[in-house]
Parts: structure tokens; C-alpha cells; sequence
DNA sequence: CACCAGGAATGTA
DNA sequence: TACATTCATGGT
């Protein structure tokens, strides 16, 4: 067993089952609805505390715009507020819900090329590699391994790897993990509740 | 009151 | 390529 998976399994036995967000983000099988929440958590949650995202979310759902064709119907910048960056965050949500309409929904992108995919998705203002890996692996279940500050601080505490870039990463831990998006979904969350647990 | 959170775009050198 | 700055709210 090499490094990477031994972190997993030092993580999952620690923490066991993700839950809070990621009772959602790590759910299999998903509606198309539950697909869609994660596509906006995924880009309320940049750069924000999920706590705050939590409160956009919320307000999107009593609003009836929980979803990427209602979202283009209402006040969103009023809504997401909480989330922060909210100026910005509604224009990038209203990038990637014409993206995924014109695209012929979620469902029709389950069964998209990952590469063409990710391309795409990069190609939007308002998504970087995080954001677009975060929707491919968590909203479409595609088997691409997410990076953040909280992997690459773990990384770094664990003395795995001295370069930090996201695509080194990225590219270290699936070429040491097996292609499984569940087991991908799962991992990254747990690095995430490992990093905000030592804190 | 200062700091920062699961980023990304933009500008500068 | 490598940094610096900007965007904004709410928790600690």
C-alpha cells in the first residue's frame, strides 16, 4: 500500500462516514436536483466558510431557486448575500446555468467526455480547476480527485510531496488511488473535515 | 477589532 | 511563471 492510500485509510478510520455537506456532496446515487444543489454549493463555497454558504442555500431554497433553471428567475444577489462575494458569485452562477442548459442539462452531461468536459467548464468566468473538479467528481460522479488549500496543507504536514501545485497533486493522488469517484468523493471530503478538526 | 474561510480573475514584472 | 490585489459576509 503506498502513501496515499495509507493517508485514506488512517482518515476514514479516524473520521468514519463525511457527514454535514458532505452527507450530500458524497451521496450515491443523486437526483438531478440534488446534482444541481452541489454545482451552486460548489461555487457559493469559494473561498467561503460553509457555515455562510449553508445560509445561501437556504434562502435559495425558501426562494424557490435552488436549482439551475430557477436560479435565472430571482433576486440571487439578494440571496446569496451570506455567502459572501455575492456580486460576482451570481454572475458565475448564471455562467454555468446557461452552460449546463445549453449543454442539455445535468442528465446529459453525466454521460459527457470527463477531459471535453473539464476543458469546457474551465473555459467559464468564475471556475478554476477547483471549482470544475468539485462538480465533475461530486455533481457528475466523474472520477477526478479535488485539490485544496486543505489537501495541500496536508500534504505538506504529512512531508508527501514538496511541490504543491494543483496539478502535480492532483496527478500524484490518482495515479496512487483507483479510478473510483466514490472512493475520490469520499477521500477529499475526509481531508477537509481532517484539516478543519486540528484546528 | 483583526483575521480568515474548501477560489478565481485581473494586473504587474 | 510568479506574486499581489480585489471581491464581501459572518464566525471566532
Amino acid at each position: 500500500m503506498n502513501k496515499i492510500e495509507k493517508l485514506y485509510q488512517k482518515l476514514a478510520k479516524k473520521h468514519g462516514k463525511p457527514a454535514d455537506q458532505w452527507s450530500l456532496w458524497c451521496k450515491r446515487p443523486k437526483t438531478i436536483n440534488e446534482r444541481e444543489e452541489v454545482i451552486i454549493g460548489a461555487i457559493l463555497t469559494q473561498n467561503t466558510n460553509w457555515n455562510n454558504v449553508k445560509k445561501a442555500i437556504e434562502n435559495l431554497k425558501k426562494a424557490n431557486c435552488l436549482s439551475i433553471q430557477d436560479l435565472c428567475s430571482g433576486n440571487i444577489e439578494e440571496l446569496i448575500k451570506p455567502s459572501g462575494f455575492y456580486r460576482q458569485k451570481t454572475k458565475y452562477l448564471f455562467e454555468i446555468a446557461k452552460f449546463v442548459i445549453q449543454s442539455g442539462g445535468v442528465e446529459k452531461l453525466l454521460s459527457a467526455s470527463t477531459d471535453e468536459l473539464r476543458t469546457n467548464l474551465l473555459k467559464l468566468k468564475g471556475i478554476g480547476p477547483e471549482t470544475a473538479d468539485s462538480i465533475l467528481n461530486y455533481a457528475l460522479d466523474k472520477p477526478i480527485f479535488v485539490i485544496d488549500a486543505y489537501t495541500k496543507r496536508l500534504v505538506e504536514a504529512e512531508k508527501i510531496s514538496a511541490n504543491l501545485s494543483y496539478n502535480y497533486l492532483q496527478k500524484l493522488f490518482m495515479d496512487n488511488l483507483p479510478t473510483d469517484y466514490a472512493l475520490f468523493q469520499d477521500f477529499h471530503a475526509l481531508i477537509v473535515i481532517e484539516g478543519k478538526n486540528k484546528k
